[in-house]
DNA sequence: TTTTTTTCTTAATCTGCATTATTGGACCAA
DNA sequence: TTGGTCCAATAATGCAGATTAAGAAAAAAA
């Protein structure tokens, strides 16, 4: 049932049969249609999921209705709205489905439980935030220093996956240029277009 | 000798004198002046280092010689090169002192033991990490979504002591505008310039 | 299949911010 | 005092990428 998972959580440590069944316990199963949302913005975020099939994403919707895509997560990731299921806040961000997706729950209250009866718990989600921390940052350098091309062509060397399957425009939103202006772009210039004829 | 690291710690954890004394034998004092590099990209960079005194800067140079602020650490901050240290890679950071400061160091070796011996640095670790995380998510998305007159203003909000302290271009740097831009920006438009007249 | 929705493309026009260059002031060391 | 270094201010010119507006193609849904 929760294979991904565990096989995901024993890179990182060593559980006990009676720790790995305590473990599942606190974890739900959810299936999600495309678009179909997990959150919205302003809803306050009580769960981390994990994608066992299919896409999710985050994203704001700004004043002018655009959206800007913060995390895409495809099977074997977390995706949450971070600062609200840490904090109880309400949400900022919008999570949904890309395509259609299944996903495995916990609840803020069971990754506490974890960390008071597994403390090995406190390890695993430390080494996933430290590596969230510098791929954001890295990112973030991205977004400060390297023109539009540049940031489409690291993006495609990181998530060669990801740029096989996700629409064009999903891209656009997360390297942070319009959907126009990435098509001119992959349709004009110099370009490494990614293309994978089945040669 | 360490007191500002040990109150900043025990904000999140309790410690024993033991574990107190344990902890600090793995710190290291260091001063520097003014424009003085604790590490420089291509390095590998061994320390974190947490603030006592003064500002660090965290930052890039790109190809057009540009400098783009990670970070900026004044006091009760921690800093480093995160990519580097915990992976043991080439460092890709600049980090100096804006103005004179002193840090206090802890090699990654040190992390390791406290991990093995105080647990709670698990927690105390990620936490600081889960915080950090959130942070730059949020700057992220603002320098997707936002004008650069918004993300000066959402500067000035979040960090009003700094932007006092800071010289301007330092501040351009960081929200990702030229210094030229930023002065114009100040000194043109419908400005808030949070000034702080002694009136 | 047909219909509907979504995505991609193209192109003309516009603009926020960069680039380049120059000036003057503040600070500091010799 | 002089000279050096750094920083802020101003302004003219340029360009990467946004905006707007269609229409074509592809994918979902019916």
């Amino acid at each position: 049932m929760f294979e991904i998972l565990l096989k995901n959580i024993t890179r990182r440590i060593q559980l006990t049969s009676e720790e790995t069944a305590l473990f599942t316990s606190l974890l739900s199963v959810k299936k999600l249609k495309r678009r179909q949302f997990l959150v919205q913005e302003g809803e306050f975020n009580k769960y981390s999921a994990f994608v066992t099939s299919g896409c999710l994403r985050s994203y704001t919707v700004d004043k002018n209705g655009f959206e800007h895509v913060l995390q895409f997560a495809p099977q074997d990731w977390w995706i949450t709205d971070m600062a609200s299921f840490l904090h109880n806040l309400p949400g900022t961000l919008f999570i949904d489905a890309i395509f259609e997706s299944e996903v495995v729950l916990i609840q803020r209250s069971g990754i506490e439980k974890l960390y008071q009866t597994i403390p090995q718990f406190e390890r695993y989600f430390r080494i996933l935030a430290e590596n969230a921390l510098v791929t954001y940052q890295r990112r973030l350098m991205d977004n400060l220093s390297l023109t539009a091309r540049e940031r489409y062509d690291h993006f495609c060397t990181r998530y060669p996956s990801l740029i096989e399957t996700l629409p064009q425009k999903q891209v656009a939103a997360y390297i942070g240029v319009t959907p126009e202006f990435l098509s001119k772009m992959l349709n004009t210039g110099t370009g490494r277009k990614g293309q994978t004829e089945t040669s």
